[in-house]
Formats: C-alpha cells, sequence, structure tokens
DNA sequence: AAGTTGTTCAACCGCGGTCGC
DNA sequence: TGCGACCGCGGTTGAACAACT
C-alpha cells in the first residue's frame, strides 16, 4: 500500500482515509442539508471532500445523522438484541430497525464485546439461553394475554385491534401456510426461521397493504410493529413482551 | 511508574444486490 | 442481456483508552 500520509489521516489514490475531522464533518452536514442523503458518489465533487461515497456514507449513517441515539444501550435495548439475534442471526441492519437511533455498526459492536465471546465459549449455554429466553417470552406473552382478555379495552383501541383483524382477514389467502416454526408454540422463535424458507408476507403499515418483495418474515412483523398512533402506543412501549404477544394473537388468527 | 492485556468503537474492505443504460 | 456504477450489508481491523500486573 503506497498512501500518503496526510495528518493522522492517510491519502491514498486521491481518497482520504482514517479519523474524519470535524472539518469533513461540517462539509458532509452540510452536502446533506443541501441535497439530501443518497448520491454519495458526488459527495468529492459538490462538496470537495477527499473521501470517497463509502466513506462519506458510513460516516454520515454511523456518526452524523441527526436521528441518531448517543449512549449507553439500554438493558431493554440490550433485550431486543438478544431476541432479535437469537431469531435473525447475524442481520444486524434488520435488528438496527427494531431499535430506532442505533444503527447496525453499534449492534454489531455492542453484541461483539457482549455476548460473542460467550457464545464462543459455550455455544451449548447459549442455546440453553436462548431456549430459556424464549420459554419465558412465552411465559410473558401469556400473562400478557390474560391481562388483555381481562382489561381489553385499556391495553388496546378497539380500532386498532379492528384494523389489524381487518387486515388478517383480507390477507388471509394471501398468508402463507403457517410454517413449522409457528405450529410447534410455545418455540416462538425457533432456530430454524421461516425466513430461510422464503415465504412471503404482505405488509400492514396501519393504513393499508405495502406490497413488499421481500421474502422476509420480519418485514410482515415489522409491517404492524410500525402501526401508528393509538396501536403504536401499545405495540411500541418498548415491551418486547407486547410484540410477543400480539404476534401470538395474531398468530391464533391463522 | 511502566509494561502488558483487554475493551471499545470508528472506519475500512469485500461482496452481493439493484438499477439504469 | 450484459455491463458498470452505486449502494448497503456483514466481517474485520486498528487506534485509543482502561484495567490489570
Amino acid at each position: 500500500m503506497a498512501g500518503e500520509y496526510f495528518g493522522w489521516g492517510v491519502i491514498e489514490e486521491g481518497w482520504r482515509k482514517g479519523p474524519w475531522t470535524a472539518e469533513e464533518d461540517r462539509q458532509l452536514i452540510e452536502y446533506v442539508k443541501l441535497h439530501g442523503e443518497g448520491r454519495w458518489n458526488s459527495v468529492s465533487r459538490v462538496a470537495g471532500l477527499k473521501r470517497n461515497g463509502k466513506s462519506c456514507r458510513l460516516r454520515w449513517v454511523n456518526y452524523l445523522r441527526p436521528d441518531l441515539k448517543k449512549g449507553q444501550i439500554t438493558p431493554h435495548e440490550e433485550n431486543i438484541i438478544l431476541e432479535l439475534h437469537a431469531r435473525w442471526g447475524n442481520r444486524w441492519s434488520t435488528i438496527a430497525r427494531s431499535l430506532p437511533g442505533r444503527t447496525d455498526n453499534e449492534i454489531k459492536n455492542y453484541w461483539r464485546t457482549h455476548f460473542k465471546k460467550k457464545a464462543k465459549s459455550s455455544i451449548n449455554t447459549e442455546k440453553a439461553k436462548a431456549r430459556l429466553l424464549r420459554r419465558q417470552q412465552f411465559q410473558q406473552q401469556q400473562q400478557q394475554q390474560q391481562l388483555q382478555q381481562q382489561q381489553p379495552a385499556q391495553q388496546m383501541n378497539q380500532i386498532d385491534l379492528k384494523k389489524i383483524m381487518l387486515f388478517l382477514d383480507e390477507n388471509e389467502n394471501r398468508l402463507p401456510t403457517l410454517p413449522q416454526v409457528r405450529q410447534d408454540m410455545p418455540t416462538l422463535y425457533p432456530n430454524s426461521t421461516a425466513e430461510e424458507q422464503g415465504f412471503y408476507y404482505p405488509v400492514f403499515n396501519g393504513y393499508g397493504l405495502v406490497p413488499e418483495t421481500q421474502n422476509e418474515e420480519n418485514v410482515w412483523w415489522d409491517g404492524l410493529w410500525n402501526l401508528d398512533d393509538h396501536a403504536h402506543g401499545y405495540l411500541s412501549t418498548g415491551c418486547a413482551a407486547n410484540k410477543a404477544a400480539l404476534h401470538n394473537l395474531a398468530t391464533s388468527f391463522y
């Protein structure tokens, strides 16, 4: 590698590498303000940054984006990471979508730092933990369901329940045959996932169906998680158990 | 106090998917 | 249909700092 040192960064083939300076950050922020996200390869030309498109995108997505949540991962977020990783594996960007303000890079780093070693030292222990977690989740879901049956009006707006039910009814024919993973409840998140089997799920975004080409189970559920207004309040109270409870609730409609 | 080891996280790299020509 | 440009993802690296000996 024949690179030229420039400050503590390196210039290689015309592109600067290494840590970003405050001035570079400022230039990138200014660029995004004016032109929006995307077209990263034109940043160098337009903003005069000696950074390639990839580097600019990464810097923006992982560090400069205004909606990023700074600070430590909370225990609740950690639970979600654990849960989703058990379900999806190393699909960091997918996991990150469920944690607003957190980046895939951040979650990946957090996982490696906090869980990878443990996983390495004892894969079996990890599997056992995942099983335990799922069992606990199932118990929570049952409790949650009981609560809902007792106090449905307080838990969730009827209109939103209707929305979901209508959605499920409307798409009854489109929904795939429930894969094995759903049939053997209480194992909510078994190791073999439906996504691997390439099922097609429609997406409900709170308003209607959104055509979706991805064959990912999570996309379907993400649609539900993204319910707005009242339902959002119910679903996103930061409680994975709530989501899981709805998951079960919805599953019962199949 | 100095050296070593461990931890964290920003940044880079390679690959694959998508899109437009 | 093939090709190149672009983008996003997951894996990996390395610098900075903290903790330990």
